[in-house]
Order: structure tokens, then C-alpha cells, then sequence
DNA sequence: CGCCAGCATTGGTCGCGATCAATCCTCATC
DNA sequence: GATGAGGATTGATCGCGACCAATGCTGGCG
């Protein structure tokens, strides 16, 4: 169902971007997406970058195109928690609020195509479709957040890890052959992200970890590269 | 901006509902909400009901005119946690997906107003106004439960205690008059509740209750009644 | 009134995961 | 290869909150 769409009115980059065909530009008529594209902006952010603050003003939104972005929240002593992950093509950006209520911060190499805030709120307006995708991503992200909270709040820690793994495969999975009951990815993740994640502490992570290692569920290769030979061993230590 | 309706196209009971201007009825217009509401089914529960089983099938929407309903989620060996809690005027259901995954139940008596799951979804499509409303709530529970992932994660059980409490003195609040430094409201949970939602055992959630009362930043009456004489000690308390 | 059922509180003990501290790896740089 | 820095692992100890058990409170019913 692709439109077709006036290449000579679309910036170069949009030419060839994987976010065409996946991200809010998907959604677009041919009319609204020229219009978008003139304004967008591609942009590449180091892992660690912060790429929005907490309480700060927002002015543009984004797409992934690719990288892992996390969303953090601090409380004032210090103590912070990651409430969300996105992966490429997600939207970035909250509408409907001027101020971010959370940081956003480059987990990996990241990179964005961005949108000034109000070329994108003026297409919401204009198009359902666009609206509709958005809500859609939100509801994702609330069924999400929602299953993080049983795990935050009743899993144990070797549970917690052992779900977190299981969702890296998942992703992992999505973008290669489906169905099979092994997985191969790297962690996108260092074990401090990690504990921000599941809500504890970076030796408990590594502990667990090399629990899961020695009971021959996973094996870890330079601390990154993660290999899970059996799926359902690993789904059973987590606890569903 | 409110418009006029064909009274007698409406059912008698919408005209004297608290719903129709706050709920989603607000956003529609004349005919859209006389389409709706020749629908529309006012029905109570007890606390405690039912409303909604994971996995089943969901075939009406909601708006909630009375009550509070808790979402909750629970693992194979039982465990339970809360992941939501709606108070009227929410929309109660999960546009987009066919089967719910999560539980709903009256936590106190609940007033409901439903409406076939189609009609919502046909006037979804027609009015974007409706949609965006929706989209809206969306954003505002996602935010919410990433609030609470914080708190699940990385609080300890008297500031969770604390936290919860300061919610409610918020939700009674928002219908009293504002800008006060006290409160005083009933808690529509059960200690069993509020340990699901803290992610905490009754005995801690009953302790830390206490705590809060020996320290005389709260008083308990009946069990039930919470008076806060000082909001920004209790806020203290909550680690923010 | 006594009785009972369902919650809530209080007490005692234990274990998970935090905390503090000491290596150990990995890798970039020279 | 040597060096140093940041991250990861491992070890030892402590304390919060779970768990088990007993008691207390409240309200409905005969």
C-alpha cells in the first residue's frame, strides 16, 4: 500500500531512509510528508548522550532510526530508575505537554530524524491517521510499562533479570527468522543500565547473570554478547 | 462551549448523568452522542466485582461516573500486583486489542457507564476529537505508571506508603477546594490493596501506617479515614 | 449478648538483596 | 608490551521487608 511519493521534492536523506516506510512518516499522505521532510533533521548522538532533560522545554520530536533510547527518572537524592526503552522506528517525544517529565538518554549509539514540535502537532491535527499511530505507540508503551510494574514489584531479582533477557530476545527475534526457540543478541544495555532497570543494584545484576551462566542458560561472551540456547529454560526462570 | 442536545433523543438518564460533560460524551457532538448514548447502559457494582478477567473478551467500553477501579495483573504462582487505578470520569477498556491483558475490578461500589465496544470504535474513526480525548488519557496513565515504576523500583516501603498517600490526598483535593496544605479523605483500598499496589506485604504496608501515625503525620480513623493536619510533611516523606 | 468472619495490627525470625570493599577484565592509548 | 581507567565480578556483612504466627478490632447475625 506505498504511495508513491515526488522524490525530487523530498530531501535526499528521506530518499533512502528506513524510517519511510516504518515511523510516523508512514502514516503521512505524499502532500504532508513533503512538508514534514523539509523540516526534518538527521542526527546522530553518542551512547550516553542525553538527548532531552528533565523539566526542560520541548521543541522538537524525533524518530529512531536506529539505536536504543532510555527514559529515566532521578529522585532528588540521587536514586534513578529507567521507566522506558525504544527501539527504532519508535517516536520520541510526549505531545500535549510542553515540559518533559523524565530524561531521555542514548543507550547505544543512536540515530534520530527530528521534527520541530509544531510542524508535527499542526499534522496531528491534521491527519487521524497520524494521531491514530501515535495513540496506538502510547497504548503500547502503557501495556509495556504496566508489565514492568508487576515485575518491579513482585518478581525477584533472578526473575527480573531472567524477564529482561527475554525481552532483549524478543527484539532481538523480531528482525530475524521468527519461531525458533534459541536467540543471539547483544546487550544493548551496561549492567548499571540494566539495575536502573529492573530496580537493583549493579552486583546483583552480575550476580544473577552469572548464575543464569553457571546453570548453563545462557552464555555470556565479552560481557556484551549474549547467547540463549534454549528459550524456554530461560522464559520458565522468569516467572510468567 | 457547551452545546445544546435534542433532550428528548436522549436518554433520560443522560440528562441528568455527572458524565456528559466530563467523560468521553463531552467530546462529541449533538448527533454523535445521541447515537452513543441510545446505547449507553448505566450499571453498578459492588466492591470487589469482577469487571474485566485477562484473556477474556472484551465487547463494551465504559466511563466510570462513580468509584474507583483497580487494574491488576498477576503471575502463574499468584502473586498480584496493581498496575492502575481509574476514578471517575476514566474510560475503562483498551482500544486496538481484542483481549484484555490485565484485570479490572471494583475496589470500591462502582457506577459505570458502558457502550458496545463497535459504536466507540465507529465514532473513534469519525471524530478526532473523541480520539485525541482518548489519546490524551492515554498519555496521562503512561505517565502515571511510570511515576509508580519509580516508586516500585526504587522507593522504600515508608516512602511508598507515603507517596500513595499523598496521591489520594491529591484525587480528594482536586474536587475540594485547592491550595490547601491539608487533607482528609477516605482510602478507597483495602490494606490487601495497597500492599498490591506498593508491592509490599499487608503486615509492612499496616507498619508503615502506623509509623506515619506515631509520628503524628497522619491520624486513622476507623480504618478508613486518613486526616493529613501537614501536606508537605507527608510530601517529605514520600522521597521525591 | 455471644459468636463468628474478615481485616488489621503486632511480634519474632529469616533471607534476599543492598552496601562496602577488594580484585579482575577489557580495551584504548602510548 | 606497559599503563591506566571504567566497567564487571566476587566476597563479606548488614538491614529492610517477607514470612509465619498470634492477637486485636469491627460489624453482622442468631
Amino acid at each position: 500500500m506505498r504511495r508513491d511519493i515526488q522524490k525530487d521534492a523530498v530531501p535526499v536523506l528521506c530518499a533512502s531512509c528506513e524510517g519511510r516506510n516504518k515511523g510516523i512518516c508512514s502514516t503521512l499522505d505524499c502532500e504532508q510528508f513533503v512538508e514534514l521532510a523539509r523540516t526534518s533533521r538527521k542526527s546522530a548522538a553518542a551512547s550516553g548522550a542525553a538527548l532531552l532533560g528533565e523539566a526542560e522545554r520541548i521543541d522538537r520530536y524525533a524518530t529512531i532510526l536506529s539505536g536504543v533510547v532510555k527514559l529515566t527518572k532521578t529522585l532528588s537524592d540521587g536514586r534513578q530508575q529507567i521507566v522506558g526503552l525504544q527501539f527504532a522506528p519508535d517516536f520520541l517525544g510526549r505531545p500535549y505537554r510542553s515540559e518533559s517529565t523524565l530524561n531521555a538518554e542514548a543507550a547505544t549509539e543512536v540515530v534520530l530524524c527530528s521534527f520541530p514540535k509544531d510542524a508535527v502537532e499542526r499534522m496531528m491535527q491534521e491527519s487521524p491517521e497520524l494521531e491514530r499511530q501515535l495513540y496506538r505507540q502510547a497504548l503500547d508503551e502503557l501495556d509495556e510499562a504496566r508489565e514492568w510494574m508487576v515485575m518491579l514489584g513482585r518478581k525477584t531479582a533472578s526473575e527480573k533479570i531472567a524477564s529482561l533477557l527475554v525481552m532483549f530476545a524478543r527484539h532481538a527475534a523480531s528482525s530475524d527468522t521468527t519461531g525458533r526457540n534459541s536467540a543471539r543478541f547483544d546487550l544493548p544495555l551496561s549492567r548499571a543500565d540494566i539495575a536502573d532497570f529492573l530496580g537493583l543494584t549493579i552486583e546483583t545484576v552480575s550476580r544473577q547473570l552469572t548464575r543464569l551462566r553457571n546453570d548453563k542458560i545462557i552464555c555470556i561472551e565479552n560481557n556484551r554478547l549474549i547467547i540463549v540456547p534454549d528459550l524456554r529454560r530461560l522464559n520458565a526462570r522468569a516467572g510468567n
